[in-house]
RNA sequence: GGGAGAAUUCCCGAGCGGCCAAAGGGGGCAGACUGUAAAUCUGUUGUCAACGACUUCGGUGGUUCGAAUCCACCUUCUCCCA
C-alpha cells in the first residue's frame, strides 16, 4: 500500500508496501520482458545495481515458456530467483506494437504470436489469468494503447472499451485472488489511464477509473511518438484527478529528463527499455549527459564511463575497454553497458528521493534538467 | 619442366566494351532508439575548389569514338601433370 511521506510542489516521496517488500518512490522498475534483463543480467546482478522492482511481460511469458508451466514451478519469483516485487505488464502494449496483425473486439484482441505466428486471443480475463499464474506482485490491467496520432473519435471509443475491460479485469482479478491455488494470493492490480493526447478524454477516463479503488494508477499510451511537451501537458492535466493516496505509474517512460519532469508533476513509478536498449547500442548515461561509446574518440579513453558513478562497471573498467568489448561484439560489453545504465537510472531515482527527503528537489531538478538528455560536453568529460 | 587459371576500391567479392567511382557482404565513421518481434535499424564510406571535375580495377604498351572488361608482353599468386 502506498504511503506518502513527503511532498515538494507536486513531487512526491513515498513508500509502496507489497508482500514482496517495500518500494521506495519515486522509483524505476528494471525491464525484464522475458523474465531476463536483456544484456545478460541475472536477478542476483539486480541486487548489485540497486534494482527495486523487476518488470516482466504477460504476453511474452505466455507464448514462451508459458504461464502454466511457470505456475507449476512456483511462479515468477521462484523461476527467476528474484524475491522482491515483480510487476507484470498486461500484454496490452503488445497489441499496439504488433498492430499490423491485430483484430480488436469487445471480448479482447486476436493477434499472431511473434514466435510461431499462431493466433493468440487475449482479453481482460486471459491477461488476469496469465498474470495470476505468473504470480507477479503487481498485475497491470489489460488496456488498449492507441497509436499516435489517433482521431478523437477512435480514442474515445478505445478509451471507453479500456474502461469496460478494466471492470472485467478487476472482477477477474478479485475472483483469482480469492482462489486458493493462485501463486500470489495478494496480487495487486493497477488500472491504466488512456485517452491519447486529448486532455478531456484523459481527465474523464481518470475520473472514472479512480472510483474503482485500485491498488495503483498508471498513465499509459504516452511517449509513443508525441512531442515530450505534449506528454508533460497530459500528465499535468491528469495528475490532479489521480487519487492522492495511491501510487502513480507512468508507463514506458522515459529519458532521465522525462522522469525528472514527471516526478516534478507528481508521478511515483517508471519503467523504460531505454537504459537497457541504449546501453546495448553503446549509448551510456552519465551525470554529464550521454556518451556514445562507439565513437572513435573513446578508443584509448582509459577513464571510467562516469567519474561520478560508483557502479561495479565504473569502479573496474574504462570507456576504452567497454568500447572494445562492444566493437568486438563480446556479450560482456552488453552486460557491462546495461549494468551501468540501469545503475544510473536506479541511482537517479535514489538521488531524486534523497533530494525530496531533504527538501531540495527543485534544486536537483534545476541542476540536471538541461544536462542529462544531451550529449556530454567534451570539456566536462 | 609442361599445362590451366587468377590479380577489382581498407578486406572479401560481383562485374566481362558504354547505363561503372564500380553490386553485395565485412570493416570503419556517424545517427536513431521511451509499458523490448530491437546484441537492432538508418545514413555514410576514392579525392577535390564537390548539381561538376579529377585519379582508381597488378604493371607496361596496344585495339576502340569509348576499356575494370578485348589483345600482347611482364610481375606475382593458385591449381593440375611431371
Amino acid at each position: 500500500m502506498y504511503k506518502l511521506l513527503k511532498q515538494e510542489g507536486s513531487a512526491r516521496r513515498g513508500e509502496f508496501t507489497t508482500v514482496h517488500g517495500t518500494v521506495q518512490t519515486p522509483g524505476f522498475m528494471n525491464v525484464a520482458t522475458t523474465a531476463a534483463i536483456k544484456g545478460g543480467l541475472s536477478a542476483f546482478d539486480l541486487m548489485d545495481i540497486n534494482c527495486q522492482v523487476m518488470l516482466c511481460n504477460t504476453y511474452h511469458l505466455h507464448v514462451r515458456t508459458g504461464d502454466k508451466a511457470i505456475k507449476e514451478m512456483g511462479g515468477l519469483h521462484k523461476f527467476t530467483g528474484w524475491d522482491k516485487p515483480i510487476l507484470t505488464d498486461s500484454g496490452g502494449f503488445q497489441v499496439f506494437s504488433l498492430a499490423k496483425l491485430r483484430s480488436i473486439k469487445e471480448e479482447g484482441v486476436t493477434f499472431n504470436s511473434h514466435i510461431d505466428g499462431r493466433k493468440i486471443f487475449m482479453g481482460p480475463e486471459e491477461s488476469m489469468q496469465i498474470q495470476s499464474n505468473l504470480g507477479s506482485t503487481i498485475a497491470m490491467a489489460f488496456d488498449e494503447c492507441v497509436e499516435n496520432p489517433s482521431t478523437f473519435d477512435y480514442s474515445k471509443l478505445s478509451c471507453d472499451r479500456t474502461t469496460r475491460w478494466l471492470l472485467r479485469c478487476k472482477e477477474e482479478h478479485e475472483r483469482l485472488n480469492a482462489l486458493h491455488d493462485t501463486v500470489n494470493k495478494n496480487q495487486l492490480l493497477f488500472g491504466i489511464n488512456q485517452g491519447c493526447t486529448f486532455p478531456e478524454l484523459r481527465v474523464k477516463h481518470m475520473q472514472e477509473i479512480s472510483k474503482l479503488d485500485l491498488d495503483g494508477y498508471a498513465i499509459g499510451g504516452l511517449a509513443v511518438g508525441e512531442p515530450a511537451e505534449v506528454m508533460y501537458e497530459i500528465i499535468s492535466a491528469v495528475e490532479p484527478h489521480m487519487p492522492k493516496e495511491k501510487i502513480r505509474y507512468l508507463m514506458g517512460v522515459g529519458t532521465p529528463v522525462n522522469i525528472l519532469e514527471a516526478v516534478h508533476r507528481g508521478v511515483d513509478l517508471f519503467d523504460c527499455v531505454m537504459p537497457s536498449r541504449n546501453a546495448r547500442h553503446g549509448h551510456l548515461f552519465t551525470w554529464n549527459g550521454i556518451i556514445n561509446l562507439n565513437n572513435a574518440r573513446f578508443e584509448k579513453d582509459i577513464r571510467p564511463v562516469d567519474a561520478e558513478c560508483d557502479c561495479p562497471v565504473c569502479r573496474h573498467h574504462s570507456r576504452a575497454y567497454l568500447r572494445h568489448l562492444l566493437k568486438a561484439k563480446e556479450v560482456l560489453g552488453l552486460r557491462l553497458a546495461v549494468m551501468h545504465n540501469l545503475y544510473f537510472y536506479n541511482s537517479l531515482m535514489e538521488k531524486i528521493r534523497d533530494s525530496l527527503d531533504n527538501g531540495t528537489f527543485e534544486e536537483f531538478y534545476a541542476k540536471y534538467i538541461n544536462v542529462l538528455d544531451k550529449r556530454a560536453v567534451l570539456e566536462q568529460l
